[in-house]
Order: C-alpha cells, then sequence, then structure tokens
RNA sequence: GUGGGUGUCGUCAAGCGGUUAAGACCCUGGGUUGUGGCUCCAGUAUACGAGAGUUCGAAUCUCUCCACCCACCCCA
C-alpha cells in the first residue's frame, strides 16, 4: 500500500464542508475590508524566501522543501508573504494605487517534525496590505483577524500585541539584552547559547528554570523603542481601543521571520496544545525593498486554517454538515424505470439537488440511502403509480405520503427548491 | 535533531502465556417479493503494525525495526 507522505492529511468528504464554510467567511470577511485575492504559485526561486525571510531563519536553513531542476533552486513556499510580496513588485502592483490590499488561501510547506496542530503541509488565510506606514493599517489587519475570528464562531482566542521595533531600535535593544545576559552566558541552557547571537529575544521566555532566573531583570524591547516606533505602537492600542478590540501587551512575541518590524500580534488559542497560535501577523517595512522593489511599508497576517478547525472542533463549534441533496427518486421495476431517469433529469435541470439510486436496489435499501443522504423528500414511480398517471411524495421529515399528479411533481418542488 | 507515549476487523474496544480472538458501531440482507430514521433477526473478517527470539504453546514475554501521536525547538 502507498500511504498519505508524513505530516499532509487528505481531507476527506465528511469534513470538506468546514474548509469551504471557513474559506467563504474568510472571502466574505476580507471583501468587506476592500481586500482582493491573488493566488501566486506553490513553487518559487529559493532566493525568494533566503532573501525575504531571511537566510539565518529556521524556516529557511531547514523546514524548506527545496529542489533543483534545470539548474534552478525552486522551493515550495513555507509562508504566504513573500511571493505576495514578489507579485506586487514584478506586477507593479503599486502603479496601480496604494494601498494594495490583497487576501489569499494558500497551502505552505515546511519540512518538520509533526505534532498537533503542526503538519508539513498545511493551510492558511492570509492578508497582506501594501503602501500604508500608518497604524491604521496595522489596525484594520488587525480588526479584520478578530471580525473572521469572531464570525466563523471563535470568541476565545486572546490577542496579543508587541512592538519589536525597527531595525534602528532593535539592534539596539539587542546590544542591550546580549550586554545583560553576557555574564551569565555560561550558565545559559544549550539552546539559549545558540539563540545568544541569532535572536537573543527568544532567551526570555526559555522554559528552563535557569535561564529565566539569568533573564530577571533583563531589559526590555519595549523600553528602547525609538520615538517613532514608541508613538506608533502607543497609537495601534488606541486604535484598538476605538475598534474596543480587547488586547494583552505581550512583551514575548518575537517573530522569526527576519521581514517583521514595529507591529508583531498573535491570536492565541488554549486549545491547540503547544501551537497555540492561530493567526500571526505583524509589520513588515523593509521587505518589499529588500526583494528589490520600491520602498514600501506593509502589514498582513497569516492563519492557520488547520488549526483554525481544531479550535472549532475542540470547542464544539463546529458546524452541522449540510444535506447532500433535497429529493430522491425512486423508480420501481422496469417501466417506471425511465420515467424515473427523466423526472429525475428534469428536476436537476429545475436546480433541485437530487440522486437516483444507480446500484438499483431494493426499495427499502432506496429509502435507507435517501434518508442518509439526507433527501427532504423521496419521489416513487411504480406500476401503481404509472397506471395512475401520478407519483407517490413522501416527506420524509414527517412520514406523510401524498401523491401527486406526474405533471405537476416538478413544479410542487420547485415551489420548494428552484 | 532530542525526549516520552501508543500500535487487536472500516471505527471504537475486551483480552495480560493455552479462547473457535469478546462486544459495540458501521456495512449488507431480512422481518413487509412497494417505504427510511426506532426495533428485532441474520450475515460479513487472510484484525493481533513487521520480523526474529524464548516456550510444548505467544495478541499476550524479550529484542530489533516500522508507523502514528505528544513534547522540546520553531511557527500557522
Amino acid at each position: 500500500m502507498i500511504s498519505i507522505p508524513k505530516g499532509t492529511k487528505d481531507i476527506l468528504p465528511k469534513d470538506v464542508y468546514k474548509w469551504q464554510l471557513a474559506e467563504e467567511t474568510f472571502r466574505k470577511t476580507a471583501e468587506k475590508y476592500g481586500f482582493t485575492e491573488i493566488r501566486t504559485p506553490i513553487i518559487e526561486h529559493t532566493e525568494l524566501f533566503s532573501r525575504g525571510i531571511g537566510d539565518t531563519t529556521d524556516v529557511v536553513q531547514k523546514e524548506m522543501y527545496t529542489f533543483e531542476i534545470a539548474g534552478r533552486s525552486l522551493s515550495l513556499k513555507p509562508e504566504g508573504t513573500a511571493g505576495v510580496g514578489r507579485s506586487f513588485i514584478e506586477n507593479k502592483l503599486y502603479a496601480d494605487g496604494l494601498p494594495a490590499k490583497y487576501y489569499y488561501i494558500t497551502p505552505c510547506y515546511r519540512y518538520e517534525k509533526m505534532q498537533k496542530g503542526r503538519q508539513r503541509e498545511f493551510h492558511q488565510f492570509g492578508i497582506e496590505v501594501f503602501g500604508s506606514d500608518k497604524m491604521m493599517a496595522d489596525a484594520e489587519v488587525i480588526l479584520l483577524a478578530y471580525d473572521f475570528l469572531t464570525s466563523v464562531g471563535i470568541d476565545d482566542a486572546k490577542l496579543h500585541i508587541n512592538s519589536i521595533g525597527c531595525p534602528k531600535c532593535r539592534a539596539e535593544y539587542r546590544k542591550a539584552l546580549q550586554d545583560f545576559l553576557r555574564p551569565n552566558y555560561d550558565r545559559l541552557c544549550d539552546t539559549c547559547k545558540s539563540r545568544f547571537e541569532r535572536n537573543p529575544m527568544r532567551i526570555l521566555d526559555c522554559k528552563s528554570p535557569e535561564c529565566q532566573k539569568i533573564a530577571e531583570g533583563a531589559p526590555h524591547m519595549l523600553d528602547y523603542l525609538c520615538e517613532d516606533c514608541r508613538s506608533a505602537f502607543d497609537e495601534l492600542k488606541a486604535l484598538l481601543d476605538v475598534y474596543g478590540i480587547p488586547y494583552e501587551v505581550d512583551p514575548g512575541i518575537v517573530r522569526g521571520l527576519d521581514y517583521y518590524t514595529k507591529t508583531a500580534f498573535e491570536f492565541i488559542s488554549d486549545k491547540l496544545g503547544s501551537q497555540a497560535t492561530v493567526c500571526g501577523g505583524g509589520r513588515y517595512d523593509n521587505l518589499i525593498e529588500q526583494l528589490g522593489g520600491p520602498a514600501t511599508p506593509g502589514v498582513g497576517f497569516g492563519l492557520g486554517i488547520e488549526r483554525l478547525l481544531l479550535i472549532l472542533e475542540a470547542s464544539g463549534k463546529e458546524p452541522k454538515a449540510p444535506s447532500v441533496c433535497d429529493v430522491m427518486v425512486c423508480g420501481l421495476g422496469e417501466s417506471a424505470k425511465e420515467a424515473a431517469l427523466k423526472l429525475t433529469k428534469q428536476m436537476r435541470e429545475s436546480g433541485i439537488r437530487v440522486i437516483i439510486d444507480v446500484m438499483e436496489r431494493g426499495l427499502k435499501a432506496q429509502f435507507k440511502y435517501a434518508d442518509r443522504a439526507g433527501a427532504r423528500y423521496v419521489v416513487v414511480i411504480g406500476d401503481d403509480e404509472m397506471a395512475k398517471g401520478v407519483v407517490s411524495l413522501r416527506d420524509m421529515a414527517n412520514s406523510s405520503q401524498q401523491e401527486v399528479p406526474a405533471g405537476e411533481i416538478i413544479d410542487v418542488l420547485r415551489r420548494v427548491y428552484g
């Protein structure tokens, strides 16, 4: 037997309606805010990600699906923003007027070890706004995420926000933090030692008691923000208050992708095990320039669809499955078969969802089939009906049955479904 | 890459050295040679993750491997 590759999942018919519903809600929400969809390839030149995301990041260093073909190095997208940024530049979308507001739905690929809420192929809803360096844009992006989560039934995801500064103040903070930690460098755990150069901010939320102790009283990013970043963060908080979105300032939010600046935010759920973030985003004022485009600020988020569905399931908020049909036609006997087939075709032409038993089973089995499929009505055509020129119409919900002249059945049903 | 856990029919799940390897659900058929959901009856299995070993005898003990899950790391 050939099995599915590790870290991927089939989305089975019994679950697919949840995806469709989530997608529909996301599209509607994004369009409410004036966003339009953009679709970019799953494969991009590897260089796009190493330059955009940063070649020191874990994602780029060890998690990308990279392959060589015809002498070019290509990679499966590990996240959505870089591709959209590339397209923005390549198609000169900035010439269409700013801000540019896009949404997308895409699979992403990261070669990671599986665990709850983490797969190698996963799916994201995403939003990007290019062109505005104002906090109104950040607030709108966060509002959209909040709106969407609420619409889909998630009301207990907590918004955490932070500012990770701009390259200027971040460098200064980094230095201050390293200076603070350096005397105790030898006592840090091994992972923190490796973080020391690469991402010292991570040391602050290390779980090792020893590291926590060392980190006590460490300087705070928020205290090192430059004037510009400081006032921007204050403004963002004020705007969130205007929108009435509750949030918590969480200095522990750090971004693993290099392109982030200033605003960093996450929606966190306690229903996801250790992968608590369902939606993560922030501002990336240097990405477009770094990719070779005109200096253009940006802000956006990625929202994990699998995680979203996990939360819905864990909180009993899953939408219920829709029925797969409205009506089932049962033909009994050879003489009625043709009439049943014709009627089925006509009903479908009227826009009614109708099934007919293509296994030619007995009547009892056909009713079972109708019941399972969620058909509200069953239309029976047999010898009795043929002789009388009628069909039997059974309402499965209340077990009532009546005879309807054969010529009128379409109209009767169309009144309900057409 | 480093830990921990789990593997018995399509699914859930008993069994813990000797059983025809329970049971339930699902599925199929029947009780009404033309009527579902409830009920009753019947039917269906090359199911003990794989391979070695111990033993008169292994789903049950040992070893190795594999798969899946969870945690670290990182992130959606």
